[in-house]
DNA sequence: AATAAGCTTTAACAAAAGTTTAACTGTTTT
DNA sequence: AAAACAGTTAAACTTTTGTTAAAGCTTATT
């Protein structure tokens, strides 16, 4: 991810920096408000951490500056003094969406990160339509599916337990998973009607291709794989 | 997962630490309730396993310790001597997640370990997803093997055992642990199954390298080292 | 409400894949 | 060197998967 710093304390800074990139993230810092508010407004960072006390523009007209001037969407953690709580609830009403106390621990400030964007993400995915393997196309909206440009009819289940196998690409799914998530069936009596199901789904989408996209594991399950 | 085991009697502890190391958990032991509420505050486990016999502190003040003071979000499990209705429901109360009553079979204790996990886990995805040793790698997700890059087409049952064996890396496994855990015999004397086994997976990951992943340790059992 | 069309499920069987047994060979320990 | 332990192989056996057709449901339409 690619993560802005906002922090005036150097050593403060760069053990945000050296921590993140050691997590494999990319780290932009700032060490004073006004550069921190033009790297934030021109480039979109993933996430922004924001200190609290600076000099010149401090933390808290810095979010409120972004939120409501440029209306940024990306996740801001503010970083405040311990015991500031009238920063804290000054700093969530002008937007921020997380915020640490120093000292913190940095486990936790990662904790935090990983929590902020994996809340981002859900916006993202939720409005993400399309699912894709290959030369396979699925539209979660319109609920069509094309192999290759050309439309394959699917029924509705057929769609659901191909929906499912692309929700999880690149992972095994059992037989037991799809009766669950895909028939909504808890338990198990012998039934055969996922292999049936598998049967159809494999007639419309990779009988006249050979490149197969459906994939048994013997003794495990199904798999689609990019 | 990272489990801390709060519990004064030596001998339980190393059973439930010994049990779940199979499982290839992380254990942390504390034997007196001061010392375990310090790791638990500072360190955040998957789980917290608590007795409630103790002499210093005790399993209840310390679960409503972390719960209602230090408010970890991790799950308890507490353990309470048989027939002592009064403490369960006490330690319910102040905020265990659950209970198990001495004495106990540990695959109840797993159960409830992985009961509790799933329940926490819904929101996170921590699930760890590859095991490797030197140059072998194995991904369960996908249930891909890789030795040296190149792919490795395991059964179900190879997979499971290579899977054991890897869990427990750098630790000798035994044939009784093999059977009970890949195989799920509990009792049998007189099968080789496990030989032929390993003997389908030697053919298939060591054969062809110099380096051998799989050692026989005569009389004991096979293991995989770093 | 009856009909028809389309979708879902069951069931039977065939084929493929995987598992287990057992006899034999080789290796290590006593 | 004998006894105990471990490894290999192939055939017998079991389980799992794929396919098909018919029966059972639903839904839309008359």
């Amino acid at each position: 991810m690619k993560i802005l710093v906002v922090e005036d304390e150097q050593n403060v800074s760069s053990f945000i920096k050296r921590g993140l990139e050691e997590q494999g993230h990319q780290v932009t810092q700032a060490f004073d408000g006004l550069t921190g508010l033009k790297l934030a407004k021109d480039d979109e960072f993933d996430i922004n951490i924001l200190d609290v006390v600076m000099p010149g523009m401090n933390g808290i007209d810095l979010c409120d500056e972004l939120k409501n001037k440029y209306y940024i969407t990306s996740p801001i953690l503010m970083l405040t003094a311990l015991g500031s709580t009238e920063d804290i609830v000054i700093g969530l009403e002008t937007g921020a969406d997380d915020y640490l106390t120093k000292p913190f621990k940095f486990k936790e400030l990662l904790a935090r990160i990983n929590a902020l964007s994996r809340r981002g993400n859900e916006n993202e995915k939720s409005t993400k339509s399309m699912l894709q393997v290959k030369d396979l196309e699925m539209n979660l909206n319109s609920k069509e599916v094309f192999r290759n440009g050309k439309e394959i009819e699917l029924t509705a289940r057929e769609f659901r337990l191909l929906e499912y196998l692309l929700i999880n690409k690149n992972r095994v799914v059992s037989r037991t998973a799809l009766l669950e998530n895909v028939w909504e069936i808890d338990f198990d009596l012998g039934t055969n009607i996922i292999d049936v199901y598998i049967s159809y789904l494999r007639n419309k989408i990779d009988r006249d291709y050979p490149l197969k996209i459906i994939k048994t594991v013997v003794g495990m399950g199904y798999i689609i794989k990019d």
